[in-house]
DNA sequence: CATGAATGAGCCTTCATTCAT
DNA sequence: CATGAATGAAGGCTCATTCAT
């Protein structure tokens, strides 16, 4: 329902009320309940649907052919357009785990842990073909992400513009390569001191 | 107050009945009221008085006379360290800002975007200072910060354990020079096309 | 309806749902709103259904020309038997009256009334014949139908299992002869006192 | 809760609110919740409550060396008396068991088994002593105990009104001797045939 | 100053009843 | 004529807040 999804997104899973769900629908209260049983059941079946999609694209876009550079950028795009497409359920998935129902909370650690692997295969195959250097594959998949998540976040929460497709090159770019200027000759004292700021 | 944190940080706010902090503090429900007004003020001092001093010791950091390398490993260390000593703080701090009450979404907003200009002003100067490309700071910032979150949230929501000095190194070395192997000669064809996985 | 009379005995009125009753009979929601025009009506209507028929052979059988005692025989298999083929409805007339609707609270106090009073003449007449002692009517008719539905309850309520004629004869002859066994010389010192128990 | 026993009496079990019992105490309906967990506790604590102190009399006057017929005629008391003193809770005992909560049915049930047991055991011992013919005990006291609920039943139910010292006195000589006229010399042909009523 | 009993607004959920198809 | 989707009033229960002790 996509009316649970903004009410939900929008306010949250306990500050929600299921009139108010009813009301965005344009249906009586009663009539939810004729859908769902519980108030944890909407918020379970719209963050299922509100993902699966993502979910689906993303491993289509990874079981193809791709250089390790066109997979990152893949999932780049995949998890930005995800984050401002279904801003409602990113926002949902973005609360922290902690906070709510036992029941949930799994469902939406199983999520997150389904995409993590997607990124962590990637760079295990990197790392085995040895474009990769030998870093913690959870930990990089972990700030890949997390860094996707970052940019995304504030555009979610706060009506940001920008550009998708510049924000995820540049994101695997510092993924992959850094930030650090590519000083022409010498790998020498490349980080002197800097005043302070 | 230490037991409403860590209560808030148990439960989430919703879920966190005023009966629970007092229980927790020792004293009676009513007490409580003595010293708050409102559930809504507890929760906001909770999370100033929890972040305060993690903003306290960045600044000092940041204000040393440390090379860029080591101005990010202290953004690195005092931000591991926050999510992991005040882990309860660092949970309410991660649940979307969306989803509570309007005035704490600003406060938290703030608190963050703290956090982000220090970080922001660190990237600023490494880019004046030439030791780093022409990165847009903003994006830059939220990338690392959002790499350290993401790295720590399992450990502070799922009780995962590690390593906090080598957690923050290699987060900076993955922010300061990516992930890609360094091959000695070129930078040609540095991404060849991988095998599906 | 057999359906509503079925379900209304198995669950109470309360708890009763309007669609139950309506799959039980195989039909729609909508389609029982044809025939009744409330849930109260159905109610009303299974309990003058199912008592109907009862009322009717009590009827009967005590408009022949019997003995006291075939007349109370009567009246004890048509009530037993009452209890056990119409478990449902005679479930429903045993719930106390207080506790439901008042128009069928009075609906109930007559059936009953209409009952008690047929007994009632039968003892009137023992009584002119002065083949019974000047008992209060109304009390030993009510002192007999208790007897009995104390005894059919059970059966109704928790599937005991039991033969019917022998029960009714046994309980009309504690009420015509009482339970002291007859000693063949003397009325005197009939009740010695008997140990505790 | 006295409150409570009322309004259920009154009501029933499914049409009292619990804001109605509050308000028959007197207190908010939140301060009802502070007492009783559930409203299926208010219930179940009200007839154990109700009840006890019934079986507590019922038991001691048994305990007594007393002859069959001054047991059987404190039984007869005692009930009638609980029938009036607490006709709130002999109310709800009365309703058919079948029709409220299964834990709450077997409560009842328990109770009632309680109260036949002790008359059953009085009986035995008057068949033992030879003072009783061989009748089913369990037959026996259903009859007795329902004799005397059907007597009490229409003075709680509607406000009849009545001697309660002569009614316990003929409810048992009822169930001892019977309704049937003494006569002098001659058991034979003790039930004639009588005219249609 | 500390307390916790009392309160009642508010929310999830059920279900008798309606009505468009 | 039959249906069942839609409805919203009503009730059980929770919990932030107050206040008499």
């Amino acid at each position: 329902m996509q009316a649970a999804m903004q009410v939900f997104a929008q306010e949250g899973y306990e500050k929600t009320r299921v009139e108010d769900i009813a009301r965005a629908a344009g249906v009586g209260k009663g009539t939810v309940y004729e859908y769902f049983s519980s108030k944890e059941e909407i918020f379970e079946q719209a963050v299922v649907k509100g993902t699966e999609e993502y979910l689906a694209s993303l491993e289509r876009e990874l079981a193809a052919q791709l250089s390790l550079e066109d997979k990152l950028l893949a999932v780049a795009r995949q998890h930005l357009h995800f984050m401002v497409s279904q801003r409602d359920v990113a926002r949902i998935l973005a609360s922290s785990p902690g906070l709510i129902l036992p029941r949930l909370k799994q469902l939406m650690l199983d999520i997150r842990r389904e995409i993590e692997d997607k990124v962590v295969r990637v760079i295990a195959a990197g790392i085995k073909g040895e474009h990769l250097r030998q870093v913690d594959t959870y930990l990089a998949a972990r700030v890949f992400l997390g860094g996707l998540s970052a940019v995304a976040g504030p555009h979610c929460f706060q009506e940001e513009s920008w550009e998708l497709e510049s924000t995820a090159q540049e994101i695997c770019r510092i993924f992959l390569t850094g930030v650090v200027k590519r000083q022409s000759g010498s790998g020498a004292a490349r980080f002197p001191s800097v005043s302070p700021c």
